[in-house]
DNA sequence: GTCCAACCTGTATC
DNA sequence: AGATACAGGTTGG
């Protein structure tokens, strides 16, 4: 199935793929490759044109505008957060950048092997596992995956996690598809909560223990922004905590300066809820835009590793 | 209630 | 070559 959508609306399909929300997109030099919801999908932009084409008959121009959310008035989220000039300048400057709607089971189990990772390393542990559980794709004679289901990834033994390298997250992984797949956690029933009460519901902890251990305030934040169209969501991870000290230090104030105090402590949850209330009335209902526009500037500002890349490819030489 | 070290491991950097 | 630091944090003490 191939097909165009025209674009006459701020879209910028590169800035939209390449900002850190989703792991499974491959640049394979002109086209953009992933696979979404079980269908390899191929894209292109050609300026105003987007050029689509999957193995899947059921995609089409309304799955694509779907995931891509094409149908919110992006003109109208960027003037309501736009309400100072860094702001300002990190929209213009990765105009086009959209928040996409994702699967909600593979966004959050992404977001929890997201955790004290790195962006190779979490595509490295997604790539693997899909590899090792998800459904074989065809498309254009080349093999692709699924993303595997709860259920598939509840059953897998721990050490063949580990294999995949996902570490100490293996467990939490297990337990969190373990969770959903039993219905512990039940997507529609979040879906129809407000963006407190879902959170609440996603850090929910029993007698038992927690429902979905891996999951903090961040991934809960991750998931609910990503996948559950919650724009008030604002996830601060390291960067975006180094570009909101930097360019809103007075909303940072205690929180952040701490961070910063001694070298690698964290944003305590106190710390974390507080700021990212503030920065949640601050910015305003599409809050989570804003986080995203902010944190691509500062990962393409002050990249200690991992932005642009600026080294020749290491091919072990010897 | 809050603070802290520990947690797997790939990659970059020295 | 070998060591160390650091990653889109969370957990249990």
């Amino acid at each position: 199935m191939e097909f165009t959508i025209s674009v006459d609306y701020p879209f910028s399909l590169e800035y939209s793929l390449e900002s850190g929300q989703a792991f499974r997109w491959q640049n394979t030099g002109s086209w953009w490759v992933g696979v979404v919801a079980g269908r390899v999908l191929k894209m292109r932009q050609e300026g105003d044109l987007l050029r689509c084409a999957s193995g899947s008959d059921d995609v089409d121009a309304s799955f694509v505008r779907d995931y891509f959310k094409l149908d919110v008035r992006l003109e109208d989220v960027m003037a309501s957060i736009m309400r100072d000039e860094n702001v300002t300048k990190a929209v213009q400057t990765f105009y086009g950048l959209r928040l996409l709607r994702q699967e909600k089971w593979e966004c959050l189990a992404s977001f929890v092997l997201a955790t004290n990772a790195n962006i190779p390393r979490i595509r490295g542990m997604i790539q693997a596992l899909c590899a090792r559980y998800g459904k074989p794709l065809q498309f254009e004679g080349i093999e692709y995956h699924e993303f595997p289901g709860p259920e598939a990834l509840s059953m897998a033994p721990i050490p063949e996690l580990r294999e995949c390298g996902l570490g100490y997250r293996a467990e939490f992984l297990r337990q969190v598809a373990r969770s959903v797949d039993e219905g512990r956690v039940d997507f529609s029933e979040l879906s129809m909560m407000g963006y407190e009460d879902a959170r609440a519901a996603l850090l929910r902890k029993l007698p038992a223990g927690k429902v979905l251990p891996g999951v903090g305030l961040k991934v809960a934040d991750c998931a609910l922004l990503y996948s559950f169209d919650m724009d008030e969501a604002f996830p601060i991870d390291v960067w975006v905590a180094r570009a909101v000290s930097k360019l809103y230090p007075d909303l940072a104030r205690a929180a952040v300066a701490k961070t910063f105090a001694s070298p690698h402590s964290k944003l305590s949850a106190r710390d974390y809820e507080r700021l990212s209330a503030r920065l949640r009335s601050y910015f305003g209902p599409f809050a989570g835009y804003a986080q995203q526009y902010l944190f691509m500037a500062a990962r393409s500002e002050g990249t200690p590793q991992g932005g642009a890349p600026k080294r020749t490819p290491t091919s072990r030489g010897r």
